[in-house]
DNA sequence: GGCGCTTGTAAGTATTAAATCACTTACTAG
DNA sequence: CTAGTAAGTGATTTAATACTTACAAGCGCC
């Protein structure tokens, strides 16, 4: 270690969050430790504190990486789509492959959940997933429109389904502890959730 | 207060249990101190160590109390059931209920899936899943056997489908912190996972 | 080359947690 | 009535934790 013992706020900003996502794909975000974020970048303690002013300001720090960085994704697998249906599908495997790349990323949203409404951590967490089932139903319209599933599928039950889907996958990776069988389940349950609309495989 | 001073070890497990699963509803479990149980029971911290060794022996019971009360709802609404195709279905509700009528058992689960996998308390929790995905494979396996789904479902994609809808549903109402929305909601998922299953509506 | 700002360290503080311990009180059997 | 046992108290111990502070040292700028 000690390559590059002063570094801007930005980048110390960045491996903070960067680390705990790291740490988090193991441990229960809630138990990881200033100590612990600080031991495995090679700082003390108090250093992480001349970045963020408190704890919970990594913890939001982390949560808004996680949105920028799954909905660019999932914005990037909807844009080389060619129409909805295909677009669902690849945000499907999109967000799956982001759970895959990044374990830490769903605990820490799970960890989260459970604050207090509150919390502005929780919040951030609240918004992000309403603008994701907004982006679904809106697909899923645009898919009805295009006659590429049924005409009469429940918009709101077909998003909340596809969070559901996609979440049952990453707690059973949570539970086995490894994500390798995650994605090809995932095919097997994309393939059942296309049935649910009405779409022939 | 102070009407039973003194109770039996036996009746002092149930309440704390009982005491945990109830705080569970509104804060974090892993949050919940000795300290937080004792003074919601109306006794001394140090008395709760009277009938559990450690917080992880509570921890321990409380899985324990939720999968033996979970696992009954479900064979009850099963074996209530005429066939497999409406026992899904019944299971599904009763799952749904049982989430609404403890909302702090959802929490919990949730709490223990942090852990690393070596932790007991994990382990009971990984085993409880375990035979829940095998019941629903059984009762997947009758219902095709029956006739009453299409004869090419796959089985453990459906079984994941199903757990991931009710988890997707229990974490839409912890985001939202109520749980009235959650049955009605229900409903809709149902719908569409058992359109999945080629089940006309 | 000195100056000021930023990033780092090392030590320290206040708080909180689980667990323990000495002691007390109620109930029950003989 | 008395002795034993189980349940409760309240004070204490030990170990962490988030955050602070006094001081040191690198970097850009003139």
């Amino acid at each position: 270690m000690s390559i590059n013992p002063r570094q801007t706020t930005e980048s110390r900003q960045a491996e903070i969050i960067a680390t705990m996502v790291r740490l988090s794909a193991e441990r229960s975000p809630a138990e990881i430790t200033t100590t612990d974020i600080a031991k495995a970048m090679g700082v003390t303690q108090g250093a992480l504190f001349r970045h963020f002013a408190t704890k919970e300001a990594i913890r939001l720090a982390v949560v808004e990486w996680i949105d920028e960085h799954l909905m660019f994704e999932l914005l990037a697998a909807k844009e080389r789509s060619p129409d909805a249906l295909t677009a669902l599908k690849a945000m499907f495997m999109a967000h799956v492959g982001f759970a895959k790349a990044h374990p830490g990323a769903p605990r820490l949203i799970f960890g989260e959940l459970q604050q207090p409404a509150s919390s502005p951590v929780k919040q951030r967490v609240q918004q992000i997933m309403q603008r994701y089932r907004q982006t679904l139903s809106q697909t899923l319209a645009a898919a009805i429109e295009a006659k590429l599933i049924r005409a009469d599928a429940d918009c709101a039950a077909a998003a909340a389904l596809f969070l559901g889907a996609i979440q049952g996958l990453v707690i059973q990776s949570m539970l086995s502890g490894h994500t390798e069988q995650m994605v090809q389940q995932a095919v097997g349950v994309l393939d059942l959730y296309l049935a649910a609309l009405g779409v022939k495989s």
